[in-house]
DNA sequence: GGTATATTTCGTCAATTGTCGAAATGAAGG
DNA sequence: CCTTCATTTCGACAATTGACGAAATATACC
């Protein structure tokens, strides 16, 4: 019961539901991640935990960078067919398309880039939660 | 995505689970799921609004009894799909296995005795979950 | 070794959630 | 109509959660 109501807490959050959805691309650093949710790298950071341990994502330390991807075929199959409901049901949601289309300027920047623009506070994309009303903090030094 | 974070939080419940578990054998009455669970009556009813309204069950009432089934096949797809979900990686569930037995011998009472039971605080059935630490109120004028 | 830096951990705060008991609702039967 | 009673709604409270910034960790490069 833990492992699945592990999967089933993972995913009853609309960010973590982007993280995932986001990663059906293949594999994604941590800072691309939070370029894409607009939220504190702290915050993602826990999120990417939380889907972790529920055996949603894998993660692999590559220097100073860490990638995440969802889980492979070795995963847990609870939280293979976890996984495999969401991809059929997030793609069409409004959200998550308007991520995709973010994510494709996102990977047009460097890594490195990305990571130096976002100590500096700077975002690469337009970022159109801050258009709907949500403030990001970052945009204040 | 709202449909969709409706759908995952109500499923982000330990006793959501159970609730929408007991309803794979066909339709129940609120007052055979509230002596499964062991809850207050208000906790249950509000549970089962939250699975309700994410489509996940269905409600008919009939005179003073209400009774709950799972969502049929013209449920909105999404919500389908997590049922399906559900049944395959649920029932192998220990705590699962557990509340279908009980289920058993709850159904042997009848609804009106059952009701009549609870409002004198009295179980029809051992309720493992006294065993386990937690105190049901309920056992308490 | 020392510095820079990508990510995680920690502490804190506001918001949400699960739970209960009491009161309200609504249907049956006298 | 008035009572009974199964269920729901309401209000309160404790526990959990998501968010942040600051500090810690770990890796690379000098």
């Amino acid at each position: 019961m833990r492992e699945i109501l592990a999967i089933t807490r993972a995913l009853a959050d609309e960010n973590r539901l982007r993280a995932l959805a986001c990663l059906r691309i293949g594999e994604l650093c941590v800072c691309q991640i939070i370029e894409l949710l607009g939220l504190a790298a702290s915050t993602v950071s826990r999120h990417l935990w939380i889907l972790r341990q529920a055996g949603l994502i894998e993660g692999r330390k590559e220097g100073r960078w860490m990638y995440y991807r969802l889980a492979g075929p070795d995963a847990p199959p609870a939280a293979r067919a976890a996984i495999d409901w969401l991809m059929t049901v997030l793609p069409s949601e409004k959200r998550i398309a308007e991520d995709a289309r973010r994510l494709k300027l996102i990977l047009k920047v460097e890594p490195e880039v990305l990571c130096c623009n976002q100590r500096e506070g700077i975002s690469c994309c337009p970022a159109p939660e801050a258009a709907g009303g949500r403030i990001t903090r970052r945009s204040r030094p």
